[in-house]
DNA sequence: GCATCCTGTGGAACCGGTTCCGGTTCAGGG
DNA sequence: CCCTGAACCGGAACCGGTTCCACAGGATGC
């Protein structure tokens, strides 16, 4: 009745064999016969053996945990590559630690943490520049680091081309007739490398200019990441009058929402008196039935952490740089009527959970 | 130029101290001279050294990081939650292990690595029902343990009373005249005691009976917990003709989006052909106004991990099992042009990120 | 019958910290 | 000048696993 929990000793002195053996049951090793494992096993079961984690990775070297970076969590699209990341980690049994970086002082208290002392084998940073300073340590500490929605030379990452990204959207208004074309995109958390929607935007110029039109920067405005901030700004262009624009592109669904609200407000039709397309294909884009361009958020999360355990696994991790590819997903807000004649009704929805109805590519599970 | 990484002997034996004295100034101990420490810190700092959290938790005999299990990590209202859970164990310098839970399956097996394993020192259950015998052995291994959005007796929790929350979301519609009052909820997830949107519903029930209404079950639906599948059973109900709902109150707000749009693709005016409130105070609730039962997301997060702090610091947990309150948020969706006189525009928008527009009550950062 | 190999096993050494016990130094009091 | 206690410090023992080496015993080969 020690109150010390138990410890492989006991185990083996409880089971009549040495400690090494106890040891090689816990690790699956074939060197053990099976009458002494079942003995172990039954033994280990009869005193309710626990190992303990950290002896384990003390001796063996490792900590079977991989520290995890991430860019302001509550983000949908942030979120879904995370659910990618920890599902692939906890099937190849590592411990997912999670840090949450919302400003660049959050950012380098982490790196330190995690670089400081020796707590995790690998780091997978999703949606975050890492600093300069920070990759050079990370690079001579040899600590393996995979980057999600996010490059960096000589590291594994998964990305995608948000310039491609952002011409594709514009195209798709350009397409549509659309010569009057505004861009709502968001300023936030540049000092973390959220770099997304001033690429996006490098893609609606080039858009332009590819299409001969004269980039008007009055129809162009940027704010906070979140649908109001996206409709006060766009309330803003719309008292441009008779310049205002014909079509919005706004760097992501949750503006795009924002700017659909914002259009309803002033009385106007979507897409007739203006045409909406949004970016990242979340949720809530399918059901207000707003146009984006759908990345893989899910899969970019269930990539990059597979590398990851390519990696510690000393494996060849074998597209060493993935881009992943992106693709239009018109939807009403920007088709209108004029939208795919099969029409899409919501299906009959019954039954326990599970069933999932998701028009036009890949959602968020929600 | 061994490969090995520093030791603390190596430390210890370069600066000329023991070991000991080296360990006690990692842990800032106070029996270390000025002179000394300096010394020993600017050898470090020379050295490269990175103390190896595995070592230091073998021989302290804690951790040091907390699982944290969370249901169906992809819901916002869960999101929210964990995030306040994050922050509070980082500012404590507790690591943060997170497993997703999406099934029994995945319940089972979560909990059984960490209790079978001695890998964290305490449990924080986030939107999750822990399984009777789990708890039994949880309680027997004296595993700290913290429920957020759930109860178990003799543990720390932090929860809403969702019998009152539904109560008060149909009061609301019924003060406005409602005598038809649908209810639409999800049967996701109830083998993961996420039964929240039944106890919203027993207290639909409750508000009713006050009320001196009886129920029409014709009016109540539920389905996945998704907007689309709310909009699909909103559009049965709305097949009832002249017997359909004017009022619907939908136990989440995920489900309230998808109610608001089956009544637009009905050619419903809101509210005034249907009033319609959610639950939760979400994000997308604010922007597309529709009213709500504002809970402290965040703020649940943050107290039961400040909970778990304190056990772990073997404090006393002052308020041991604390009921957070809720409130009506009244909006456009269910107000109308009834709505509070003062007219809430959106705030001008301008400058770099960290500007936040939220109108009633908290709402999920974005 | 002896050398050889292979399977299965015990246990010491080791991983890198922490802790506690015992000792040294030194200031100050008697 | 000796005694006392506080401040500071060294290092052995310890935390609980893993690993490697040595070795027993049986099977195999010649």
């Amino acid at each position: 009745m020690s109150k010390r929990p138990i410890s492989i000793d006991t185990v083996a002195a409880e089971a009549g064999v040495g400690v090494g053996t106890v040891s090689r049951v816990l690790n699956g090793s074939d060197q053990v016969s099976e009458a002494t494992r079942n003995r172990v096993l039954s033994t280990m079961e009869r005193l309710d053996y626990r190992p303990l984690r950290s002896a384990s990775s003390l001796s063996k070297g490792r900590t079977d945990a991989v520290g995890i970076l991430v860019a302001v969590i509550t983000r949908p699209s942030v979120m879904a590559r995370l659910v990618g990341v920890i599902d692939v980690l906890s099937d190849a049994g590592l411990d997912a630690v999670v840090f949450n970086v919302e400003n660049r002082a959050q950012l380098d208290r982490h790196l330190s943490s995690i670089t400081d002392q020796r707590r995790v084998d690998g780091i997978i940073s999703i949606s975050l520049r890492i600093p300069e300073e920070r990759v050079t340590r990370i690079r001579k500490l040899d600590l393996p680091l995979v980057l999600v929605d996010n490059s960096l030379p000589k590291f594994s990452c998964v990305y995608i081309d948000d310039v491609a990204g952002g011409k594709m959207a514009t195209d798709h208004l350009l397409s549509l007739g659309h010569r009057r074309i505004g861009f709502i995109g968001d300023n936030a958390h540049t000092d973390l490398g959220m770099t997304s929607s001033e690429d996006r935007y490098a893609g609606y110029l080039t858009a332009l200019e590819a299409a001969g039109i004269e980039p008007d920067f009055d129809l162009v405005a940027r704010g906070p990441h979140s649908s109001e901030a996206a409709a006060a700004l766009t309330s803003a262009l719309f008292e441009l009058g008779k310049h205002r624009p014909t079509a919005i592109f706004a760097s992501s669904d949750t503006l795009a929402v924002g700017v659909v609200k914002a259009a309803q407000q002033h009385g106007y039709k979507i897409p007739d008196d203006c045409a909406v397309i949004g970016f990242d294909n979340l949720d809530i884009s399918s059901i207000l039935d707003i146009s984006t361009v759908n990345q893989p958020l899910l899969e970019s999360g269930i990539k990059g952490a597979s590398k990851m355990v390519s990696l510690l696994n000393g494996e060849i991790v074998k597209p060493h740089r993935e881009e992943l590819s992106l693709e239009v997903v018109p939807r009403g807000s920007s088709l209108g009527s004029k939208r795919n004649s099969s029409t899409k009704p919501y299906g009959v929805v019954e039954g326990p959970n599970g069933l999932h109805i998701l028009h036009g590519g890949e959602g968020l599970v929600s």
